[in-house]
DNA sequence: CAAAATGTTTGTATATTTGTAAACAAATTT
DNA sequence: AAATTTGTTTACAAATATACAAACATTTTG
């Protein structure tokens, strides 16, 4: 049996390192994972509170489904991500190392 | 002469505190607030760095144009400001109190 | 186990953001 | 002062996010 690296898979199904194709696969699926984390944290948020997705969504002005999109990340928008925290009291700060702090929540 | 207040024009305006037409406009506000800070901090970055918005946006992807519609915030996501600081190599963190902190770029 | 509540996925319409070119404004350099 | 560089605004097409209902899945409760 024939194994095959994440690497391997990259190269042949993305592009290579370096390539246009590549470079926005990567960049890609970074911000995703880094959405997909925002909503967890709104997940968890929510969770420590002893809200359902129902609860939280009334407070926000959303269904339950879009709760359930937005808890996995899926169309995340800082806009959203202000209204989720402010909603759930969960202060939050952007810090920009040597540039300076900007409340988010 | 007949002098107004802010908040006289807020009501007359946008409606009274507490109708749903006046959260809806001081959510947007927060908001824009939000984003417009972002803009400024990425500004401030770039320009910490000598570089010209064609320089930057060079790094990122668009042209000047585009560089200075999001420096003033305008259309500013999560994606976008991850980008832009990444290529300043501005180290930023999402900091919720009690949750998590969250590497943003 | 049955019922109810809660969470997830998919398809769809609407709204917003993205990125650009072009025209103009302001600052810098020569 | 003229030329060049840099920054800004606007209008537009394309891409992406928003929010929902409906159908389904899973968990919790009676």
């Amino acid at each position: 049996m024939k194994t095959t690296t994440h690497e391997e898979l990259l190269n042949e199904i993305i592009g290579a390192k370096g390539t246009d194709e590549r470079k926005a696969y990567e960049q890609e699926v970074k911000v995703q994972v880094d959405l997909y984390n925002m909503g967890e944290a709104i997940k968890a948020a929510r969770i420590q509170r002893g809200l359902s997705q129902e609860q939280l969504g009334a407070m926000i002005g959303v269904k339950r489904s879009r709760m359930c999109q937005i808890e996995k990340g899926i169309g995340l928008t800082l806009s959203t991500i202000s209204r989720s925290l402010k909603a759930l009291n969960v202060h939050t700060n952007i810090v920009m190392e040597g540039v300076g702090t900007y409340s988010l929540a």
